[in-house]
Order: structure tokens, then C-alpha cells, then sequence
DNA sequence: TGTCAGCCTTAAGACAATCTTAATATCCTG
DNA sequence: CAGGATATTAAGATTGTCTTAAGGCTGACA
């Protein structure tokens, strides 16, 4: 996962940045306001997190200026405040969530996760080539004809989804399915397999393609 | 990883780059703000640490001379104080990251990573002549010819592209690709052979060319 | 409470891509 | 022209991925 953080205080942002490597996600960081737009703007991130208290263009100029822009990137909001007054001015600005400095590392890692799964969830309808993927109703087909899927499967289909037609590493799919277990590409490759199995095998061509070393992605490509 | 420290207390020096080199990092000292420019634009460094404490030019100064000069090596600025208006006068000079001192090792490390793996992926050159490169969908092709690379392949590809036109040292380029192993340019002969045969052989004209005694280069010219 | 179906995990072997080694050839530089 | 540096090739080792099958878990339901 992608992360930009916005934070003015370095230490600070050491500390949570090493937390989040940690985690295995990526951390990129912006110390003003100003760069956080830039970066969020050129950089693809998944969730970015965005102090209130920055001088000059603060955390909720950042996140409006992003808004207005069309990015819907989700904004966690950091702030060492909170009266009910600046939580609501951080949701008018259009940030998705809210936490309280300081906060335990893991509660802020859960927010993070609840975040990015919900904004993967918003993509409730999809089409991808010959698939329809209705995830509301977990209802899928590809080229008219009805495909069932294990809860796993609709997770792996929906991380590969979300990231086409770039290559996701397997590790990244692990994390994302198994968020908090050892990772073990075993048990991967056998619900891949399935998956390929629902999805690819009964058609004429393969749209989920493993590429040695790096991962897999979803492409709807004859040829490749 | 070759890593140039510039830091005039020769202990805090010694037990930094202690620790550097025993993650496989080489490190190379400048004492002084003018020994750190002149050897930051002789040698080629993959990450910069500045001291801001340093008698005459300061390392805002060098990190700003740097720039001017068109270096754009990543530059991790080391520094006891910790004030708002230090850091940013430190990014305004064109530093890429600040850490605090006394900060642990394995901070400083995964700082100097981060720093390192975003650089690379800084490469907005996702072109060079007739070359497309997509690393996200490890795609990549020359003349609109697709062409498919290994793993280590691709490493290459990387450390030659984040340095063109510039010659790229055969140890360096081990070290990047196997960081944590010995020297063996008997491998690395064959993977750029490799490499050449899928990207220069099918092709008019090569792009990777071999300086005896200094290393190779990846460049679009027909004639060199 | 026991049974069953669906799903998940483990494990093992097959297969494929990639890497390394090593032996030999060729190219450069002084 | 000699010697080191680089290039080439092929075989064998290694690693990554796929496939299959068996057994375990869990929740629904009688």
C-alpha cells in the first residue's frame, strides 16, 4: 500500500513512516502543505494522511484544494486537536476519517486499512473487458455467463481490480486477504489457482496473467 | 549502495559509517562542506547524509551548491536541532529528507532506503529514444516492439536508466542488483548479455554500451 | 448435538522460468 | 602483442509457479 503522509514534524513523521514500512506499506512523505498537493497530485497513493497543524496551506486547505481537484483519494486527518468543532471542519473539507495525535501506532494501521477497503468497496460496479463485477452483490460474469467466487476469490479479484493493469506482487495480495496472518504464498497460488480456474479456464483467453518474479495482474488482452 | 557522508565529528562519522557498511553499504567521509561538494560531484552516490553543523559552508550551503550544480543525488539531512524553521530551511535548500540526531541506526537506514527507492522510482524518464518503460506493468518495449525482460533484467534496466546518460560502475551495478551477496561479475556478463540480446540485438542500433575499464551505459545515440 | 456442505489450508510433486557456473572466445588497451 | 576485461554459450542448479488431492474447520440445519 501506498501511503503519502503530511506532516510537518519530522520526528514525528519518522516515527510514524518506520511504523508503516513496517507494516509493509510505502511511505512517502510531504513536510508542507503545498508539497503534499504536489505529491498527491503526481503520485499515486491509496490513502494519505494529513496533519491538521501546518503552516501556511494547512490540512484542510490541502484536503479541499485535493477535493476540488477530483482527487478522491481517501485523507486520514491527523491533528493534535479535538473539539468536535475541528472534526467536523475536517469532514467539510472532505476527509474520510479523523485521529487524535498521539494514537497508538496499530489503531492508526487499522484506520488506515478501514480506509482503503472501503474505498476499494466504492467501486461497487466494474467492468473490466468481457467481465462484469458487481461486488454489492457479489455478482459476477464474464461475457453473460454467470461466475461464482469463494470470499477469498472475490478478495484476490478485487486487489487485482483495483490495481489494473499494473502487476501486483504476490506479497501485497497476501497482506491484503490475509492482513494479519504469516505470509505463505502456498495457500496464494492454490486460491489463484481456483480463481483462474472460475474465471480464465472456461473462456477462450486468460485475463489474469502471472508475471515471473514480480506478481500477477488483470488485463483484458488477447494476446499477452 | 554507495553512500557519501559529510559530517565533521570523525567519531560520530566512524560509528555511522560502522553501521552502514555492515548493511552491505560503501561509504565514503567528507569532513568539510568543500570536501562533500567536490566529492559528491567526482564520485557517483546513490545517497547523500549531510551534517547542517559544519564549519564554513553549512550543509544547507552544500546541499544548495549541489542543486545548482544540477545534482539531484538524494540528500538525507542530519541535524541536532529539531526547530520548524530548520527543517524548512533545510527543504528549501533542495534536501529530500531530515533526520534528527542522536536518531537509532535502523531509522537512519530505512530513511536512507526510502530515499534510495524513491529516487529510482523518480524516473519520470519513462522514455529514452525508442524505448517505453512501464515498470508498474513491467511493459516495456522499443519501437513499439514489445520485449520481454527477467527479473534481473529489469534490474539493470533500472540502475542504467536512473543513471543516463552516465556510466554505471559494474560493481555498482552488482551491488544494486545483489545487494547482500559477493561480487561476481561472471553472473553479471551474462544478465547484461542477456539483457543486450533482447533489447539491442533485435535492433538497428544498440543503446547499451560497454566502457572498458569503467563500466556500461544506456543511451540513445546511433553513432557512440 | 450430529451431520453436511462449502471453504480453507497443507503438502507434495510436476513443470517452467530464471539463475549460476564454468569453459571458451573475442575485444580492447597499453 | 600480451594480458586483462568483456562477451558468448550451454549445462546444471535453483527458485518460482502450478496443479492436485486430502484433511480440517465452520456455520447452517435438522
Amino acid at each position: 500500500m501506498r501511503i503519502l503522509l503530511v506532516e510537518d514534524d519530522a520526528e514525528l513523521s519518522a516515527s510514524i513512516a518506520e511504523f508503516l514500512e513496517l507494516q509493509g506499506a510505502e511511505c512517502d512523505f510531504a513536510y508542507t502543505g503545498q508539497a503534499g498537493v504536489e505529491l498527491a497530485i503526481s503520485g499515486s497513493y491509496e490513502v494519505i494522511l494529513l496533519d491538521v497543524m501546518l503552516p501556511k496551506l494547512d490540512g484542510f486547505d490541502v484536503c479541499a484544494a485535493l477535493r476540488n481537484h477530483g482527487y478522491s483519494t481517501p485523507v486520514l486527518m491527523l491533528t493534535a486537536m479535538g473539539t468536535t468543532e475541528d472534526q467536523l471542519k475536517g469532514f467539510r473539507a472532505g476527509g474520510d476519517d479523523y485521529v487524535v495525535k498521539p494514537c497508538p501506532m496499530p489503531l492508526l494501521w487499522a484506520r488506515i486499512n478501514a480506509l482503503f477497503r472501503r474505498s476499494l468497496n466504492q467501486q461497487a460496479l466494474k467492468r473490466l473487458g468481457p467481465l462484469n463485477i458487481d461486488f454489492e452483490k457479489r455478482k459476477l460474469e464474464r461475457a453473460g455467463q454467470a461466475i461464482s467466487l469463494t470470499p477469498t476469490g472475490w478478495k484476490i479479484l478485487e486487489i487485482l481490480l483495483s490495481h489494473s493493469p499494473k502487476v501486483v506482487s504476490r506479497s501485497n495480495i497476501e497482506r491484503f486477504v490475509w492482513p494479519d496472518e504469516e505470509p505463505d504464498q502456498g495457500r496464494l497460488n492454490v486460491h489463484l489457482h481456483a480463481l483462474r480456474k472460475a474465471l480464465d479456464q472456461p473462456f477462450n483467453y486468460p485475463l489474469i496473467k502471472t508475471v515471473t518474479g514480480f506478481g500477477v495482474c488483470i488485463i483484458d488482452d488477447k494476446k499477452a
